[in-house]
DNA sequence: TCAATTCATGGTAGCGCTACCAATACTTCC
DNA sequence: GGAAGTATTGGTAGCGCTACCATGAATTGA
């Protein structure tokens, strides 16, 4: 029976190797996945013969071979959202020296959307997890728990992990932007929130402990949107803010995008900054450090994150996980000339 | 000989479905790929047993069997770059309908990272391949000539396409820009470009096209820099390009980014936008129309050429390779209060 | 009516690779 | 010197799926 056509109208595979390098095919398998246990003289043998094919291992049987995939799932809600952007290029630049592969899904916010993904991850057998959150649904959870790889859940830490986290604490983020506003002494801060994800929630549930602690708190103070955060957005939430509360002095808001928002549009209604109202953003963009005047923002380690989450997982594979699992890289205040109201 | 462990310690196969359902393996494949060549009530069976046992099928060995893997393998230059990222959002929400994985490479703008990326994804036989730009080296275009799949590059559009391409013209964006200011009355009008990567040298080829025309090119006008884009950078080479040449009283930015940085510069150093200077952009993001003052910038259509390259690879999977091989989205020109010159 | 087609289904043989075991040489240690 | 390792290499049998062909039933057409 003529053989089925050659997946690659004529790629070499591992028996076009070995044939030229007159070994094994199992032989060369093994001086490619584990050089240490072939002899110096066939490994340079077999690595001559791969240059000279051009031979490049099909992953999709390896796979299938192994019962495991080079391959790390990665699940964010937003591709756009520069945070996860950050946090995805971590992971890919941890990943480069090596042969993993990354599996991105988006799931767009949706709990229900992340497990349909984790459904079709799954079904490839991945070498890790790395998912967004720690508010997965129950039958995420489910899925997550008995995936049989490392998972590690990223952004945020929290109690009871699933496996591993890596992240900060949203919640005392927003307490400590609040917290420096009271500081240096506005009073009617308002809060402005679009989306409102879960971490979203939490640094609003630390804005409102910060206003609560000083008894400054006014549920009028708050303004929030689930429509998905941008420049724009910002402008309007702070119009809004400011139309329901004409005494509004200061406005934490929810991210930088917002916090962009706000400004142009005291500048264009020549609302002085920081002296009529002070200005918080939250995740410290660069520009919030060009910007005139200069932001106050809450600096997240995004990169960081990501790299820290590929590390954790290698560890895990490699049978060494890390004695504590739950990784907090915290956060930093970074005070600029928005809130500077003493005057510099 | 006992059998292997099973891949997913228990994970459903085909087989198992098959035997529920009381078909052969054969007729369940095809219930889930064509379910037409299926008849009603085995296809109704077969549904059931699926739903009873969570069948998910093995991507892995679905690919190695029919020598073609359900990949779309996307490369970008960069992650964090707002204008990818919409891209790949395009990208990613055309193919959530279908069964298509997408398989994310990022070049970092390097070519042999390229090319190194490419001869990865092949060893997975694509179903589509997605590459930025049009300026692959000799061999990434020879890969990709004979990958044998459709190729689609984007972001650009220029001759001689490897197979099919959606874009724009930069050099007719750059030149647009720049036409428009000098129109409205700027003459020592300045370039700033970051990374200076393929397609920023065509912006800067078309503002120099449009300035030789009017009379008005002088190279002390143009301050590029290799380092990566960022609003700090885009302050930055303003500060420059200002000391170098006191005169200047436009700059045309080959992005938003480094546009924002100008803007910010000019509040802080109480230059008049637009009067002083005028400041045009290039993508028009969002902030763009919310500064204040608002920025031109050139609106190029990232999402929508995410879309398109996927619309047109499946055409191409599909046997009907659309009869122009070269879409291009064109740009549509923001003229805002940073080139209002003529005052409003 | 019966060959010729079409339709629905199934069996077999791989896809390219690696887990598992076996076999052979080469050491090491009493 | 021989038993018992210890490297080094190879053979066999799949991993889970689908391409290819074969089969039998239903339908068509003259």
């Amino acid at each position: 029976m003529k053989p089925r056509a050659r997946r690659g109208g004529g790629r070499p595979t591992i028996a076009d190797v070995a044939r030229l390098a007159g070994v094994g095919a199992i032989t060369v398998s093994r001086a490619l996945r584990e050089p240490e246990r072939v002899s110096e003289s066939l490994r340079q043998q077999i690595q001559q013969a791969v240059d000279e094919l051009g031979y490049v291992p099909d992953p999709n049987a390896r796979a299938l071979a192994s019962a495991r995939a080079e391959v790390f799932g990665v699940l964010v809600p937003s591709l756009t959202n520069n945070v996860f952007a950050e946090v995805v290029r971590g992971i890919y630049d941890s990943l480069s020296d090596s042969s993993f592969r990354v599996q991105l899904g988006n799931t767009h916010y949706s709990g229900l959307e992340e497990e349909r993904l984790l459904q079709v991850f799954l079904s490839q057998r991945p070498s890790a997890l790395i998912v967004s959150g720690i508010d997965q649904t129950a039958a995420a959870r489910k899925l997550l728990e008995t995936a049989g790889c490392p998972v590690v859940q990223i952004m945020e830490t929290g109690p009871d992990p699933i496996d591993m986290m890596v992240g900060f604490s949203h919640f005392d983020g927003g307490r400590a932007a609040t917290n420096h506003m009271i500081e240096v002494g506005y009073r009617r801060i308002g809060f402005l929130g679009a989306r409102m994800d879960p971490r979203s929630q939490r640094r609003l549930a630390g804005y409102r402990a910060a206003m609560e602690a000083a008894g400054l708190f006014d549920p009028r103070l708050v303004t929030t949107t689930p429509v998905p955060s941008s420049v724009t957005l910002g402008r309007d939430l702070f119009r809004d803010a400011l139309a329901k509360m004409p005494s509004l002095d200061g406005v934490f808001c929810n991210n930088d995008d917002i916090a962009l928002g706000v400004l142009f549009e005291c500048h264009r209604a020549s609302i002085a900054v920081p002296q009529t109202i002070g200005i918080s953003g939250f995740n410290d963009f660069d520009m919030m450090q060009v910007a005139f005047p200069s932001v106050t923002s809450i600096r997240t380690h995004r990169y960081e994150i990501g790299r820290q989450a590929v590390v954790m997982a290698r560890a895990a594979m490699a049978g060494t996980r890390p004695e504590n699992r739950v990784l907090d890289l915290g956060f930093e205040l970074k005070r600029r000339e928005s809130t500077d109201r003493a005057g510099g």
